[in-house]
DNA sequence: TCGACTGCTGAATCATTCG
DNA sequence: CCGAATGATTCAGCAGTCG
């Protein structure tokens, strides 16, 4: 796995770490993370084993059998034994990561408190906790228990102070333009989308495409690169493709990395104007105050009014606005005059127009109708 | 606090625990804890700190202030000081839980991974996680992660074989006929049902009392000892009172004791009627097969069919089945004609009424509607 | 082509009692 | 504590078939 190589970036001659990317990587994944440079990775995507401990067989009401995860990979000695595999792999998925970059884990109640809780003795920063509610889980057959109906994703920053992308647009475009909020719905994955052999599923664990989908739509850029330490059969890797993102899958098992590399070379990228409408559909361009001024909208000296008309201000050839001592931008002013830590000086401030007050905001709308295609 | 009291139990005079029943007691959750008798709790509901380390004031784009957590007995010096805390009390809780009781915390991203974590490693049986979604959320207003709008519940037994009660019939019922599943909606707890003093809310976390109700109907029995070591409002000794359990609380806090205790006085119990309906609105008493025998429902001799009359049986006098050289109760021999591990014996085997085939269940039905009160 | 119906299946810590 | 006997339990989505 050469992730070093000599390359020649404009003329000079170095020893840079390259990223094999667009690339399966067949091994244990913290051995192949400590072969990658560290923070060189833009987003993590991972879905651990969740060291399910089941007992004996399971049976339906109707005496079918349900097939559960008994693979030898979700085995672990001892639940210290899981929680000292958790802090390894997560260790070296901290190191790779990039500063501004975030991590995703997915996980149950099995296992999940243990991942939060080593993400956070490791100094990343929780960001959000998602709930994926399936739409259709599988039943509790012997009544003992609630429906166990959801899974649980963690989202963290590297740290505290750390940036980290979120588009916000996006994911308020994609909900009908109310905020995303942290409870997701999908069904779970089946259909044509399972991958299958023989009739049987190539892993037990498959996840949907729509999840991946807004993982990496709500917290990577076009080109970044997205690491999936537990691969299995590529999910990440297909998504990231469609969307334009450089992907790297690690996996230990044979079998999953060739349905993983097949599945990735069918799937189709999206073209590039679809994918420029939804990384921003309807992002609206800051527009500064100054430029309504500079453009005519509002003429330098006119009064601005709050909507009672208890406050008034002087625009300024520079798009600011003067009361008395007291200038500024519209919304640092607007703060300074109410009192208030913050303040919205686009809906706050008026203009008067036949004698009505109207806010500052109706200009900018104006402006954005005239200025867009 | 005084626990220990003489009684006099059917005529001898012992040295017996007695437990603070329906009773606030006001001091540090630990050391109130330590008190109790071992051993001695039905279910413990906690509701503790969750270390939301806010940093500075939140505003929403009107200007206006959030009333955020900033209260003492949120602040941790550290990660590590909330671990050791939470698992200090967890071990108090444990001592005192019965061996068949079992527990519940609520917490958000903040906590709940730390908390979760204590609760395996103190060797506890998650049985479930559960979502609350609040169906109104607090909005993101800063446009940096996705809304907040759920917390998680941790429900757990005290050990991986331990038993414990679920009412599982109550959930379903409560749930319109379908198993009830891990995430609930609930809205946040607003309106009338909000405490408040001099028009300012008096805890800044008061829990919905559906949750409460929810909890204590799905995970107690009545007359059933509740214990909230983070009593606050008193939501879980209110719910308590009405659906007719025991209830004990901890506070360490005066004022929320004082309206915890004005509330919980001021809440009716239900009455007897409406708890048995409701403790077990459909549980049915288990009937043996051959009770319906043994009541002329059916006559020794009658053949039973599964519905495809792939298999016929003889009813025998003593609620037997008979087919050929196989023999056993209803489900054994439905499971061994099927060649499978179990079977529905109710449900699989059905008797001619009319030339038509009904399931046995039917007859179960009728037994219970003309037995049951 | 479409609706009705049947059959199958999914990260599941999935029983209780008695001897 | 263990083994054997007895007892009790499922929902939504998709694929395939039939009319």
């Amino acid at each position: 796995m050469g992730v070093l190589e000599k390359v020649n970036v404009r003329g000079r001659t170095a020893v840079e770490p390259v990223l094999p990317l667009d690339t399966i990587l067949r091994g244990d994944c913290i051995a192949a993370m400590k072969a990658l440079p560290a923070k060189s990775i833009d987003l993590i995507f991972a879905d651990p084993p969740y060291n399910l401990q089941l007992g004996g067989d399971l049976n339906r009401p109707d005496g079918s059998h349900v097939d559960a995860v008994t693979d030898e990979w979700d085995k672990f000695d001892s639940l210290a034994a899981y929680d000292k595999f958790t802090r390894e792999w997560l260790a070296e998925a901290r190191r790779i990561l990039k500063d501004d970059g975030s991590i995703w884990v997915i996980g149950s109640y099995h296992n999940i408190f243990k991942v939060g809780s080593a993400i956070q003795d490791l100094g990343f920063w929780i960001l959000n906790d998602i709930i994926w509610r399936k739409a259709n889980p599988m039943p509790n057959f012997k009544g003992t228990r609630f429906t166990n109906a959801h899974e649980t994703l963690i989202w963290a920053s590297k740290g505290e102070k750390a940036r980290y992308t979120f588009n916000y647009r996006s994911m308020k475009t994609l909900n009908d333009e109310l905020q995303m909020r942290s409870d997701w719905e999908f069904p779970i994955c089946g259909g044509q989308e399972r991958l299958k052999k023989d009739g049987y599923k190539v892993h037990p664990t498959q996840k949907p495409e729509a999840l991946l989908y807004r993982i990496l739509l709500a917290s990577t850029k076009k080109g970044d690169v997205v690491l999936d330490p537990f691969f299995g059969t590529g999910t990440t890797g297909a998504v990231a493709k469609r969307l334009g993102r450089r992907w790297i899958g690690i996996d230990r098992e044979g079998v999953y990395v060739d349905a993983a590399q097949a599945r990735i070379d069918a799937a189709l990228p999206l073209d590039e104007s679809a994918l420029t409408t939804m990384q921003a559909p309807k992002a609206a361009p800051r527009v500064a105050f100054g430029q309504l001024v500079e453009n005519g909208y509002l003429a330098p000296g006119t009064l601005l009014f709050d909507s009672k008309r208890r406050h008034r201000a002087v625009v300024g050839a520079d798009g600011s606005l003067k009361c008395g001592d007291a200038a500024g931008s519209i919304h640092k002013l607007g703060a300074t005059l109410q009192n208030a830590p913050s303040c919205n000086g686009w809906t706050w401030w008026h203009y008067e127009d036949e004698g009505a007050l109207k806010p500052i905001d109706a200009l900018r709308q104006t402006w954005l109708l005239a200025t867009q295609p």
